[in-house]
DNA sequence: AAAAATTGTTATATATTTAAAACACTTCTT
DNA sequence: AAGAAGTGTTTTAAATATATAACAATTTTT
């Protein structure tokens, strides 16, 4: 299958990891959670709430006991914590490393939670403990690193990533609507 | 609005994406694009691209001269190239820093590389410039780092990144079906 | 020129995600 | 106990992304 087609066929959609993981979060900060919490939370209709829910009771995700209130399976419980940890991770990278705004990290690390591989989520946090651990290495580069960044040096004009001319500095169209 | 409901919210979605950079590269390579060159690449029917493409025409991303010829409005040309640098730049970084394997770096570039803000990517590519340039703290961080990722000092259990206990080493789950 | 192949569009269909509204059921209040 | 409020589901509807198949138009081959 060409590797663009794999987008669509994710395990788990945008939507459905959000459901899971606001009945993780209530479960944790309640002991409970039913649909209308959970419509609540996701500032969606009861009704919206209660059909994606049901497809996630056909996949064995979500249970629910004899009141009617939601549980979770392991396998979903596992999925939820490894999203938000994704999410977690890859905002402290974008702020603490790249430096980019605290709330667009927010919306791209949002965005991208559920799509990254558990490889990259891995490595990305063996990236993440060794970038914030005490090695000097670490230490010397970052302070280097954000000089550079807020230096005018950085001129993105020409350079080795793009080969021969930058793409990325013609990034100009805005991509939220 | 919620953050969580600006993911369905993207000016272009991963399908379109994909159909304006199709035509991107047709125009390169051969100096045309159809409606069948476009459908053969993504291995999509002809039914299927020329119903996209027509949103695509209404969005006035596409045009078409007067052979049905498809062509991209200045706004489509910056868009692919954005895209497209963000791949190169977003699978550079999983490989060269992460240590990514080049086959899951290529799948994972491929399903972010319309998600990510432009902020994101041009801070993302003065990172890889940096890092890939010749400044005496990058070359010893990245040998380090890669020392470090390559032992096995770094055990993910307990981490600063996830404050209290590493949620990514509960990472079991595959998300492609 | 006639037949065959190619091209682009449209009609029909499926699946997903979401909403609003109506309904049935349960629980709370008075 | 009766009425009100809250809860969960279902029905109906819209939008998006895709497929297949049928169709019309054009181009190529013979």
């Amino acid at each position: 299958m060409e590797i663009w087609k794999a987008f669509e066929k994710n395990k788990i959609s945008h939507s459905a990891a959000h459901h899971l993981m606001t009945i993780y979060d209530l479960l944790g900060e309640n002991g409970y959670a039913r649909v209308t919490d959970v419509a609540r939370r996701l500032e969606i209709t009861r009704g919206s709430a209660s059909i994606t829910l049901k497809t996630l009771k056909e996949k064995g995700l979500v249970k629910e006991d004899q009141n009617k209130f939601l549980l979770l399976s392991d396998e979903a419980t596992s999925i939820s914590q490894s999203i938000q940890s994704m999410r977690t991770i890859f905002k402290k990278f974008l702020i603490t490393v790249l430096n980019v705004n605290p709330c667009q990290a927010e919306i791209d690390a949002c965005k991208i939670e559920h799509l990254l591989s558990p490889e990259t989520g891995k490595k990305l946090l063996i990236f993440m403990k060794f970038m914030s651990g005490d090695d000097k290495n670490a230490r010397n580069f970052l302070e280097t690193f954000h000089l550079y960044e807020q230096s005018s040096k950085c001129n993105i004009t020409n350079c080795a990533v793009c080969d021969d001319e930058c793409l990325m500095s013609q990034q100009t169209y805005k991509e939220d609507s």
